[in-house]
DNA sequence: TATTGTTATACTCTATAACTATA
DNA sequence: TATAGTTATAGAGTATAACAATA
């Protein structure tokens, strides 16, 4: 006899961040899934939406909007370049304003309309009048200072 | 002139799983630093809080109620068991059930706590009377079906 | 001195595929 | 047929360190 519905005890239930880390997972498994379908990561899609309104921004701009280490900002950077997706005009000596092509406009369109209709299913059974609350509550958590 | 305070305008300001993400993102380093400390990685110590709870159980139901796949406990239980962590006795020819040796008891009281004051620390704002209800929210968006 | 950008590197988590053995 | 466990492999995100060039 297979027993597969045994319940187990879970110490972690009554635990916050459990359920925040499993939420978050479950989040961006499916997010990375709809932007596979037009060859973005769930990173460069951000970034392409952050260039989108704020043409000229720099990458570490980008990277501190988005919580990505400058480090990590140089290969993905690289990539939309060579795809064609972003372009560069120097600001000054050492900073480049990034800026979308055109066909970078219509990929940012398609992965901003994925990205809205992802986030609406997830978050659709949410009452409108408390989602604000929620995001407030996340944004405070994630800048709870670490000791 | 460093205009480093420039703001960018942040056009998934307004999605839940933006800051689910952040959020969740801040929570698991902070635990990973606090677990580090015991020479614990965060799957393993919940790993360890689960079989503490239910002597016995498989790594495949571990797994399950984690949310970790066969394949990705393999190495996890063979680390702890080499540790001197957990042990394992046949239940039959193909199961193992695990349980925590007299070491593994006394790291999962110290991760146990660690972790109960890592939540208290990032959740601590929270109303007592609006944490379950944020967990039911977080449980059922980890629970939406993926299209 | 601080910041930008880059390169190299490593770790963690996650994912799939393929295989053996057992229920 | 389905499940348990293993192995191999790959991808994605993230982290630090170090460096050159510029503000």
């Amino acid at each position: 006899m297979t027993r597969r519905s045994t319940t187990l005890i879970n110490p972690l239930a009554g635990h916050v961040g459990f359920h925040l880390r499993r939420a978050s997972a479950a989040v961006m498994a499916d997010l990375a899934g709809q932007l596979a379908e037009i060859a973005l990561r769930p990173a460069e899609a951000s970034a392409l939406m952050l260039i989108a309104a704020n043409p000229g921004v720099t990458q570490s701009k980008v990277g501190r909007a988005l919580g990505i280490q400058r480090a990590n900002m140089a290969p993905m950077v690289a990539r939309l370049a060579e795809r064609g997706l972003i372009a560069g005009a120097p600001v000054d000596g050492r900073s480049t304003g990034l800026s979308l092509t055109a066909e970078g406009s219509a990929i940012a369109a398609q992965a901003r309309s994925r990205m809205e209709q992802h986030d609406a299913r997830f978050m659709g059974d949410i009452p409108p009048g408390e989602r604000d609350a929620l995001i407030a509550r996340l944004a405070a958590v994630a800048k709870t200072r670490t000791v």
